[in-house]
DNA sequence: TGTACATCAGTGAACGCGCGTTCACTGATGTAC
DNA sequence: TGTACATCAGTGAACGCGCGTTCACTGATGTAC
């Protein structure tokens, strides 16, 4: 890296670091991006040259902290639990997550949520990531005899994770509802995807007394 | 109702009729309140008088379609077909709905699926109509034996609605994508949520061979 | 019924704000020779 | 190694835009008596 380059990284961690502490302190309407730029020492025109817009810089500012929570919680989860509590170890801990600062949290969903990939391409790796990390779980849970041959991981993953929106949307719309409500009715939503609702077009099981092997 | 609120009435709807045009048209950012007041022929002033934000105005521009379709949706819903045909005949009723023009109703969502209910009543209001609605279906489907006793309808109404969000997000999330590939993914969730993924935890059916009463 | 006053929908112009964009520029750094 | 030029990060000021808000006002409509 120039000399060059490396003062360059440097403007971009100095406005980074400002952002992230006005976003916090003040939310995404509170300051400017001249504020921003004030609070970093450098020009509001610099700011614009490293993040095209105010919205791509609370991205970046908030990517850190989501990619932080994320490697965590799939590096603690609990080994010998059912999915039920895999799954709402995962959800609950982004809840607690954004329950820090719900607004901030609430402006950078709902400005990236419905964009486009290419928009907004760090949020959408990581959700396709966490996805991803979904079907891998659920294919091992296949593996152990827990989910039925038949079910496609990849659809059941997708729909794990919209139930896992609806109640994340349910958290930043009503501001009565805690962490603990929330995690409440996902588990209800979570635990009856599991089992299915309906009677007919199940396999019947024969649980047999034999020796394991 | 007055002379006085009579044509309070009708300069609002002279807005809206306006409003619905030109929005249709041009899109939420390619008009301006100031063009819409032009095209209804009123003062900018007014319209901000009668719909106290842009937004607002979408909001209320909009209900009127979702609520027709909503209507006609559920009167023409299929009386001899199986849940899932039922369920899928009103997502993909909105979904068209909303590829008739998905800019604006992506707008629109964005807009209001984060805030708190008092800020955008109609729209939550025509969510938990849904959604309640979906709870009686299921409720119908129970007492048709389709659906097991134990489960909680309304905590399956939500899910079965946040897989219809998450289905939403990913039509405006992709512009490749078609209603009917949205619609396609939608039933695969919606099927294994029907169904459920996993073995255990299930009741053992024994069907009988007796003559019915 | 008529009169005098109060109410209030709507006007039109102006304001301040934050946004993204533009532009000529400075000066340090990189590079070709 | 030195020199001369090119590159480019960053500057600071200005611009145009749409937004919501404000304000003094007009004139039709409603109401108290």
């Amino acid at each position: 890296m120039n000399r060059r380059e490396a003062s360059k990284q440097e403007t971009r961690q100095l406005i980074l670091r400002a952002a992230r502490r006005l976003f916090a302190q003040k939310g995404l309407e509170g300051c400017t991006i001249r504020d921003i730029a004030r609070r970093a020492g450098v020009s509001p025109a610099s700011v614009v040259v490293h993040f095209k817009s105010k919205t791509a810089l609370l991205e970046e500012a908030l990517k850190l902290d989501i990619d932080q929570a994320m490697t965590k919680l799939m590096a603690s989860l609990p080994g010998d639990s059912t999915i039920l509590e895999r799954l709402m170890h995962l959800a609950k801990g982004f809840f607690r997550l954004y329950d820090q600062n719900r607004d901030l949290y609430r402006a950078l969903i709902r400005q990236t949520i419905f964009e486009p990939d290419r928009a907004t391409p760090d949020l959408s790796r990581q959700s396709e990531q966490y996805i991803q990390f979904l079907s891998i779980l659920l294919a091992e849970e296949k593996v152990r005899g827990n989910i039925r041959a038949e079910v496609n991981t990849e659809v059941a993953a997708g729909a794990i994770f919209s139930l896992y929106l609806g109640a994340l949307i349910m958290l930043f719309r009503k501001p009565e509802m805690t962490v603990e409500m929330v995690a409440a009715a996902l588990a209800a939503m979570t635990d009856s995807y599991l089992k299915g609702i309906t009677k007919v077009g199940r396999l019947v099981l024969h649980p047999k007394k034999r020796g394991g092997p």
